[in-house]
Parts: structure tokens; C-alpha cells; sequence
DNA sequence: CGATTTCCCATGGTATCCCATAGTTAACCA
DNA sequence: TGGTTAACTATGGGATACCATGGGAAATCG
């Protein structure tokens, strides 16, 4: 599970730390990197492990064949996103047009939201992440966790 | 179950000893740690074991994708907290802003509030708790117990 | 063959691990 | 039952390993 928020530089060559939570998640799935891809969604980047994508691939298979939701999610996240393997130290490199899509320049923040975990440029999260705080204070009570138990734990 | 309030010391290095029944309750759910968050409710942390965030990954994912208030869970949650492992001895250490939004120092109290846990500073918590108590007191008729009993627990 | 990318080594700071102590509770045994 | 021992909890500090980062050399690509 991807948790917690990490604000890392970017070197001159593009490169970012992936924090070291993050690695044990994506390497104990069994493959040394992360995807990642620009979401459709604003101007920043979304990505995870294997098992996501395997995730999204179930879901996608779900749908219709000629669905064109299923199409625009097929070239979206496969045709979009790009396998990053880590260096030796734990680093990837961020391709240049992901950068841009982003904003990113010196530091990227990246974000763990469970299954998922998202890269910003911090200016543009700053707002992002406060905004958040605010709705999550007036509507805390549309958050409820079941009130069964999970099956044994 | 988290149950019952411990006041711990918190030394030069920001450690703070979890009380032994609230870890035996995370350990026994496979993660010798816990996961910790600044509340958005006020300046006091929450936390709690592995259960209780897939309890909040499981609540989020039956909320709609883009839902503007899925999203806002998930930043707060998944992205405000941090899971603190145990050290050998059963410690853990605060993250200085995790203190900061606290206002804990030298002291943490740990109150356990069922399946979370909360963790404030001494001083902020004595008029919680009598508030608390007075509140109790003045709405008992409130607190009913469901007729049967929970499926095992 | 030039430019980019990948691999490798180096470094400072921090966090983790490990050992040691004290006080308390539980266990034990005569 | 009373005294002793043993186990565990909470705490303190020093050594060590790991993390994030920087730069150079080799390899790759167009």
C-alpha cells in the first residue's frame, strides 16, 4: 500500500528518488520500477506497481469490446504510461514530456493513495493538498468504514 | 481492540514506546508498526493498525473514481499518514511535523478509542476528556448496544 | 560520431539497530 | 504465604546501516 507524502529533488538529469516505501511495495510485486503516466485528469503525473496495472487491466476487460470508455482508458493508461526501472539507488528517470505535463523542474511530490500514488509539482499541490484538508473537515461524516468486520485479521 | 489511555514519554529523538496491548493488537493483523496521520479534525494525531487503513481503502474504493471526495479522503488519509515500525523494543518515532501539529514535546497520550487510536498532548487532552465525560453523561440514553452480538471478534 | 542514457562509485545526513538500565508486574518455589 | 526470581515494559545513548543526492565513466542510440 502506497502511504505518505515525500517532497524529492530532481537532478539535472531527470532523476527522482522513488521513496524507499514505495520500492519495497513495487518490488515485493516481483518487478524493480513503477509505471507511470500523465493522468487525464490535470496536470500531474499518476502511477504504481505491476499489480496495478494488472488491476486496471481486469477492469478494462470487464467492459464492452467497443466500449469507447474502455478504448479511451486502453490508450490512456497502457498507451500511455511507461515502465521506470530503478537504478542502483533507488532513482528514476522522469521522461521529458512527463515533465512537462507535470510542471516538474527541481522537486516532484509524491503522493501515496493506496493502491496508487500520484507526482506533483509542489507549488501546484500546495492548494491541491489544502483544499483536500477543508473538505475532508465539513464532510468527515461521509467517510465510514464498514461496520462488519473484515473476513479474519 | 485499542482500549484504555497510556501518557508515554517522548525523548531527544522523537520515540515514544506504544503501549504493549495496542501492539499486540497490530502485530497480530501482520504489520509490526502502526500508521499514523495529523488528524484533520484538530491538533491531535489518529492512528492505527494495517485493518483499519484497508477499513479506509475499502470505504474510499466504493466511492466513485473521480468523486471530488474520494479524492480528498485520499490525500488526507493515504497521503497524510506514515507507518512507524516498531524498533526492538517497541518504540516508535514522530515525524517532527507530526509533533508540530500535535504540539507534543515531552510528552504523548494514548487513548485507545476502539479499532483507531488517538494521540494528543497531555495538556490539550484534559479538557477533551472532561468534555468528553460531561457530554457522556448528559446524552447516556444514546448508547444502545445492538440486540445481537457481533459475528465473532 | 555526438548526444543521451545507463551504470558505477562517493558522501552527508538521518534513522535504524543494538546494547544497557530501571522499575514493575507476574511467576515461582520453599 | 512470603520472599525470591524471572519476564517484560519503558527509557537512554552509541554505533551502524540506509537513504537521498551528486558526479564521472562506460555504453547505447540515432
Amino acid at each position: 500500500m502506497f502511504v505518505s507524502t515525500t517532497t524529492n529533488g530532481i537532478d539535472a538529469k531527470g532523476r527522482v528518488s522513488v521513496p524507499a516505501d514505495f520500492r519495497s511495495v513495487v518490488t515485493a510485486q516481483g518487478f524493480a520500477g513503477i509505471y507511470v503516466w500523465p493522468s487525464f485528469n490535470g496536470a500531474f503525473l499518476e502511477g504504481g506497481g505491476l499489480r496495478l496495472l494488472e488491476d486496471y487491466q481486469d477492469a478494462i476487460e470487464d467492459m464492452d469490446p467497443y466500449d469507447d470508455a474502455r478504448t479511451a482508458f486502453e490508450r490512456v493508461i497502457f498507451g500511455g504510461a511507461k515502465p521506470l526501472m530503478f537504478d542502483s539507488t533507488g532513482r528514476v528517470v522522469l521522461p521529458k514530456p512527463f515533465m512537462e505535463h507535470a510542471g516538474l523542474e527541481k522537486q516532484a511530490v509524491l503522493i501515496g493513495l493506496g493502491k496508487r500514488f500520484e507526482i506533483w509539482n509542489s507549488a501546484d499541490y500546495q492548494p491541491e493538498a489544502a483544499g483536500a484538508l477543508k473538505f475532508a473537515r465539513e464532510n468527515k461524516t461521509a467517510l465510514r468504514t464498514p461496520r462488519r468486520r473484515r473476513e479474519e485479521g
